[in-house]
DNA sequence: CTGAAAGCGCTTACAG
DNA sequence: CTGAAAGCGCTTACAG
């Protein structure tokens, strides 16, 4: 591929004149002007990023470091950061840790390396070694869902307790006394926060979640279909479940098909995340709704502001909203 | 951030056996070897990959074009995309076109400044001059689920055709007269192919699908649902409908709710793509099925391979398959 | 096993 | 408006 010396000898002209006409801050004759790129038409010239980065030391690239892209809130997300990055310049890189430590480290490790010009991460766990890193080598971050606690870094989030409080409310109010929980792990902030707040809902309401109707899942689809399998084949079943996240919510879901375990006739059933097709399934699914959409503007708007050295930028905690749809009946 | 004069200094070598005890590639005394690992980690030096990918010519980049990861079958892709790249050793960066060739333009061009080591497109138009340019750059390309036919490069996709047949044949057989079709864009490849498969399958049978029953989406969801209620709307509505993708079909589904048409009473239902979710849906959708996860490591395989400069790659075309599920019926 | 030095392709302060 | 030259942080052939 051509680079900047063959378009400079060929344009007959230095190649501080090609590099100005290409970056076009400074001012080139007209006539060079379209002398240079005419000739780098012809030569298929493409100024070469990497050099560019080199210099200047800014790589224009940002680094999303998700559980799943899999999962419908960070496709969601993804999105939104994705379109925000290429509007304001920015690429994106993209890495799934699939909630394991070491992998995300990895990430890390390579995006740091890549000197990327910021890095939003959902990690995996609440403490995290590398994520100091991250801070040390100064790199803008900003932590997605869930964060790190002793990170100092904005977060962008969804606060679900009062949320999973309500839904409690509200299963208790229908009856319900045999809840159940499918939890991610409670490692993860987002994992301990809905476990915790569905478990403190039902005990302060004098309802008990016994250990047997508590399972932990690792967020992943399959994880939530072995189970909901699991607290289908206890003695006493519990007559609601509470899923905590949409992958899980689509494994039990298949289970219960499976098994032929009708909802809400059956069973009571809500899930955490709201997902586009609950509305069209039989019947429609109750779920806590995230803001996903401004989720990901707030992401969006915030890390090209911080990987320009704006300053720093404050947290942004929203609320999740239960939404009733049909899927909990009086017991 | 330290660099490799600073870690050179420090630990008193030069700085090309600092480079030598990162790349790895040749021998550095363990004593060395290890006080320069020491001294670094104390610095919190990290090669700067910038730097080594202008000096080595390979940015271990793949590049990811595709018209948007809110696709199920694209974020499917794109996971296993990433997951093979990451596992050689790559980083992903991902663009979302939205069937725009503009976007996608600046994408590829983006993607080639950057100097990827090999691109991975599903092209919104069947003929494109950017892809040309690709092929000129002599980066390796590979087209996915689409491709641009004056552009000599490897496709992985599944052949819908036969599959399309099929559910026109299965659609007469219930009885249909009156069928219709929500297209995606007929200059896409698929979009194309889609559609001709269906009114070539009912010609070939000898029903015709009259225009006004043939609306043109754009493969996403809202064009669904307005496509989907334009036919509603019709003097002598269809008594079957095929949507040619998930995200459309979504949005038709999303109609047919809001308007309280029953599935399959009312009308009959068919979607390309296949989804989790469709199984759990009333009545569970009959699709075709794209087999995305042998799409996924096909791609995974070849593309890296690509990079690493082997020899020119076969394309790979499966089969989209039909699965009968509850929502058609006899009419 | 180790070092000095050239060079990857740009940008930019400085001088004219 | 244009050019010569230094330098961004590495890697690697060459020599020892």
């Amino acid at each position: 591929m051509a680079n900047i010396k063959d378009v400079a000898r060929e344009a007959g002209v230095s190649v501080a004149t090609v590099s100005r006409t290409f970056s076009g801050a400074q001012f080139v004759s007209p006539e060079v002007r379209e002398r240079v790129i005419t000739i780098a038409g012809r030569l298929g010239y493409r100024p070469n990023a990497v050099a560019r980065s080199l210099r200047t030391e800014n790589t224009r690239t940002l680094g999303l470091v998700i559980p799943n892209v899999m999962n419908p809130f960070f496709t969601a997300v993804a999105r939104a950061v994705e379109d925000a990055a290429m509007e304001r310049g920015y690429s994106l890189v993209l890495g799934n840790t699939d909630e394991d430590p070491e992998k995300e480290a990895r990430y890390i490790d390579v995006l740091l390396q890549k000197r990327v010009n910021g890095l939003i991460v959902s990690p995996a766990r609440a403490t995290s070694w590398h994520l100091s890193e991250v801070e040390r080598a100064g790199v803008p971050l900003l932590f997605l869902d869930r964060y790190v606690r002793d990170v100092d870094a904005p977060v962008v989030r969804a606060d679900g307790s009062a949320a999973v409080d309500r839904l409690v409310e509200y299963l208790l109010k229908l009856g319900h006394e045999r809840l159940a929980v499918i939890s991610g792990p409670p490692e993860t902030v987002s994992g301990g926060e809905r476990l915790g707040a569905f478990i403190e809902g039902a005990a302060l309401r004098g309802i008990s979640v016994p250990e047997e109707r508590i399972v932990i899942g690792d967020f992943r689809r399959q994880s939530g279909r072995r189970a909901m399998r699991e607290l289908l084949e206890l003695k006493e079943p519990p007559t609601a479940v509470f899923v905590a996240n949409n992958l899980m919510a689509l494994g039990a879901l298949q289970a219960l098909e499976e098994t032929k375990v009708r909802i809400p006739e059956d069973i009571s059933f809500a899930s955490f995340d709201d997902v586009s097709w609950f509305p069209l399934v039989n019947p429609p699914v109750t779920a806590i709704a995230q803001p996903v959409e401004e989720l990901g503007v707030a992401v969006a708007r915030m890390l090209p502001e911080m990987a320009e050295g704006g300053e720093r930028q404050e947290s942004v905690v929203l609320k999740a909203e239960l939404v009733i749809r049909g899927s909990c009946k009086r017991v």
